[in-house]
DNA sequence: TGTACATCAGTGAACGCGCGTTCACTGATGTAC
DNA sequence: TGTACATCAGTGAACGCGCGTTCACTGATGTAC
């Protein structure tokens, strides 16, 4: 199976992305390599044929977060764009989905016994994260950047109390009462 | 070292503070038994003379989270105490500090996994944060509960982001603007 | 009061399991001739 | 075009470690007499 350089891409292309689903749904401890592996279509000893470490793929995959979201590009500069994504974070599907998530909600329990790359890319993600709604929020809502930093922080408490909470009547009251004020909050509806 | 019920009592609670210390701080899993024990000045085998598993001393400490408190009885009925407890939970102090903390900011990454028992408690907690936003939320600032679940993502949401930026600036600046924004939300100040 | 025995909280070694990581091997593909 | 060999992506067994849990044991305290 000596594939060509082109093969290796998309296979190395494929890993990322089946750790970047089970990642950003259930964080760093919770996956094993053999389910990132599996996911990919491949077993357990050929992961090291791509990366370093387990910390390695996890900092790639957060790396990423966000920037190839069409939101933080292209269609995504329009002023009130806030309003969509908050929509969509918040959104019951996102609440619930066993795929697309946000690596910022399965944030590892102990950071301080991760890797500092593993760090740094979580720094990053809520850097990105941050950015992207500063650009978002409706120009006339100032000051700016602290909407900004209360919006991140609305949206990922919102999914993470959400997340923990099997009462479906709560989730969802919760979901849209941090919704509601999020809008509020960015002057975005 | 045949203990009289007195002594009995007293050693489990010194277990029962030892684990809420570290799993508020840390989180479930990131936490051992031996660690806990350690905490409470034991060893790991004595463990099981107390407690059937660790989820169930998970349950234990995490159900009596605020419970205790003395915002949530007594000194905590005037309205206005959403202000003190806002301005307590997203200040520096409990940033950064390695011993008090609430449980939900360390929610384990895949809640799924747990047992039955730790999510209950998980979801107690929560209810019981909500409980406590709703009561002390300015009556004036309707619709009380919305701004109570808002309150709660917020805090929790702000907190969670904060313990995995390690620049400090920024972990501030997340934090004021987060306390603001609560703070503007509840009409608090 | 003193002695023998029973109890049981606490100890620390050991077990089992999951998982990150390593490694010897395989077999399909590419290359040399 | 066909054959022999080299490469290396992928495999799966094995290793090492951490940790939850179990268990045989110890030794201090309480009780019976």
């Amino acid at each position: 199976m000596r594939n060509s350089l082109g093969q290796r891409t998309h296979v190395r292309r494929r890993i990322v992305e089946s750790a970047t689903r089970l990642f950003n749904r259930h964080g760093f401890a919770s996956v094993s390599i053999d389910e990132i592996m599996a996911g990919a279509g491949l077993t357990r000893g050929g992961f090291y044929n791509y990366f370093q470490s387990k910390a390695e793929l996890y900092a790639e995959a957060v790396t990423f977060f966000g920037k190839d979201k069409p939101v933080a590009n292209g269609a995504g500069q329009a002023r009130d764009h806030a309003a969509w994504i908050v929509r969509a974070y918040l959104s019951r599907p996102h609440l619930e989905s066993a795929e697309a998530s946000c690596p910022l909600i399965g944030l590892p329990n102990d950071p301080s016994k991760s890797d500092r790359s593993v760090r740094e890319a979580q720094e990053a993600a809520v850097r990105t994260m941050v950015e992207i709604f500063e650009h978002g929020v409706a120009s006339e809502a100032k000051p700016t950047r602290q909407r900004a930093l209360a919006l991140a922080s609305l949206c990922v408490g919102g999914m993470v109390l959400g997340r923990t909470i099997e009462d479906h009547s709560l989730a969802d009251e919760l979901r849209e009462a941090t919704m509601a004020i999020a809008h509020q909050l960015g002057e975005l509806s």
